[in-house]
DNA sequence: ATCATGCGGGTCTTTTTTTATCCCATTTTT
DNA sequence: AAAAATGGGATAAAAAAAGACCCGCATGAT
């Protein structure tokens, strides 16, 4: 790792490199994920001419690190190593490792891991978190435990990133809340199984609609099948969650103005399979079909891995991650500098300045 | 210091940046030694247009670095600092920091500083390796020690770059060799007496012309006064001496074909304080005047530091260093490169190919 | 004290580079 | 076989850079 003073220099004698860096950076990072790409799809990507891409591109082909070929463009060999082994240095360089070790003692999380740049407009940056919380993952993970996950598009990127090559023999992969009306990618059955097909492990459904009358609800407890699921899950070790915010949750819930209303009222900001919060961290309401099962499922478990990016989730990241223990925060530098702010610390020497707010 | 490695991701993904830090560095280093200096002086001193000059100092001043004042630009604080702290950066970065390793081995010197650019085309880093080579020497003096430093462009430059701190007690300052037909400054005697100043130590002067037939030698070794100061020289325990070539020697004992005849058959490529060698470093030729005392002067002492740069001198400090045993030789990049270069290596993996012919 | 020199900084014109589109032959995918 | 997407090339418009000025002012020599 490079030291923080000689950052400081490099940046003061050559103001323009941060941007450079940054930008190559998160071109190859695309090519990486997306190869092969032509040309005009990563121009539109990253909202850039076609030309100046093509100067970027015929720049990083001089430097050997993509081959383009007529289906497309590729990272070649040495730029793949080169965007691995990059990473944490570009990590430094932005100040971002010095900002995960002030979110881990704001939040009290015991690691905070900080992806370059924003969910919000690089959707490569979910894939990236995903990689790094299925890394993690994959060292938490014992022989015979049981592994829950939740829905949502933090934790499909987790399932994806997933490499699958197996894991520790007699692992069960239960999903963290029942089936929602939405995407079924997004769901957390369906991650659920992708995970547990990654890893060669079992897994177990949870068949249960979002919202269930208090009846229905309590018939449905009295199934055998259900009652065994939930039991399981209950016995999960790992927990793996994204984070809903208060305005996704508003427009899933239905948009009826009553339920805005309450929301604000109870001052809700984030959402965790089911249970929502308030900046303080206090549950303030919850989906009623899994509540009286589920609600501490968050204490239980021995690691608790949360996924969620974008500078919309801060305010619902501090809510769920600030005043629960948690053991790993995979966020985005977007969220990440939101967050700081909330916190009401100004952006100070140590972080760069010019990280900030960098197109491509 | 950084690690290789990243020097080398560095320039892969940021090409550029290499040429923008070597111009940025030279320039900041011309104004640190130059200060304060204008627009216009800076601009035809790196033969570079003005308003390309006027584009970079605007930059620099805009880092803070710079002082554009109507006396001429200066360095700030900040970047007085920044220079100093960034040049072992820039050597590592330019791969000099393993090219003083490598001629450390070749030419069999104990320890070989390499300064940043070429003495040829930027007269700073003549001043820039007096800097390094007085520091060097300050260290290895002791009290009552005797130095010799010899004549030429680069005694001088130590001379001029010493700090005026004064010196441990007792020292004594000697010229290494007489009076040669030269600028006053750059004789030794001129060399010897402004270290002695600048140590504030005692300094005695060998006032012998530089040519001078047998007899009237030997007329003068009869000199109580001269045989004096020579035993002095003798009895030194540390010398300072640059290098001359074939060229300067040819230039500056007349022209005469005959002469020059006659260096060429002898394979004269260098010469220290009277004597010359050819490329396997034997001595061919010398000066008769001081022959019989000095022949040996450098195998007696305890340190010799040699001072040399520029591509023209390579050949002369192969064959003045390479064959002898030395302390310490600092030289330029250029004439570092072209060392290596002679002795048959290719510029390699370690050394950064780009550091080599950029025009600031 | 006065003068001449050289400074920074602004301005203007010319030249070069960059940018933004478009088109085409080819390959890949459907 | 058809359709979509690819790289490469060409061209015109736009922007930026380069170069060559001039001006008021401070400094240092006279």
């Amino acid at each position: 790792m490079v030291l923080a003073a000689e950052q400081e220099y490099l940046s003061l004698i050559a103001p323009e490199l941060p941007e450079i860096l940054v930008r190559r950076y998160r071109l190859l990072r695309k090519i990486y994920y997306s190869a092969p790409i032509g040309r005009r799809s990563l121009a539109s990507y990253f909202k850039m001419g076609e030309s100046v891409l093509r100067k970027e591109t015929d720049l990083l082909r001089e430097q050997g690190l993509i081959a383009v070929e007529t289906r497309g463009i590729c990272l070649t060999s040495s730029g793949e190593s080169l965007v691995t082994a990059i990473t944490p240095y570009i990590k430094s360089f932005l100040g971002l490792t010095v900002l995960e070790e002030k979110l881990s003692g704001l939040l009290k999380v015991k690691r905070v891991i900080v992806v370059t740049g924003d969910l919000e407009n690089d959707e490569v940056v979910l894939l990236e978190m995903g990689r790094a919380a299925a890394k993690i993952l994959r060292k938490c993970l014992k022989p015979h435990m049981v592994l829950a996950v939740s829905g949502g598009t933090s934790c499909a990127a987790v399932s994806h990133m997933l490499s699958e090559s197996g894991g520790p023999s007699g692992i069960t992969v239960v999903p963290a809340r029942g089936g929602l009306g939405e995407d079924v990618d997004y769901q957390a059955n369906t991650i659920a199984a992708r995970v547990a097909q990654k890893l060669k492990a079992n897994y177990r459904l949870l068949h249960l609609p979002d919202s269930l009358s208090q009846d229905a609800l309590d018939m449905l407890l009295r199934e055998k099948k259900i009652k065994e699921i939930l039991d399981l899950i209950n016995t999960a070790r790992i927990l793996v969650h994204g984070i809903g915010t208060a305005e996704e949750m508003a427009r899933r819930r239905g948009a009826g103005t009553e339920e805005m209303k309450r929301m604000n009222e109870e001052g809700a900001v984030g959402e965790v399979f089911g249970f929502f919060f308030n900046t303080r961290g206090e549950i303030v309401d919850s989906i009623p079909s899994l509540g009286l099962y589920l609600e501490d499922l968050g204490n239980r478990v021995d690691n608790v891995i949360v996924v969620a990016g974008g500078r919309k989730k801060a305010e619902a990241i501090i809510a769920v991650v600030g005043n629960h223990p948690r053991d790993l925060l995979v966020t985005d530098e977007a969220a990440a500098k939101r967050i700081l702010e909330l916190y009401g610390h100004k952006e100070g020497e140590t972080i760069y300045p010019n990280s900030n707010g960098i197109k491509i």
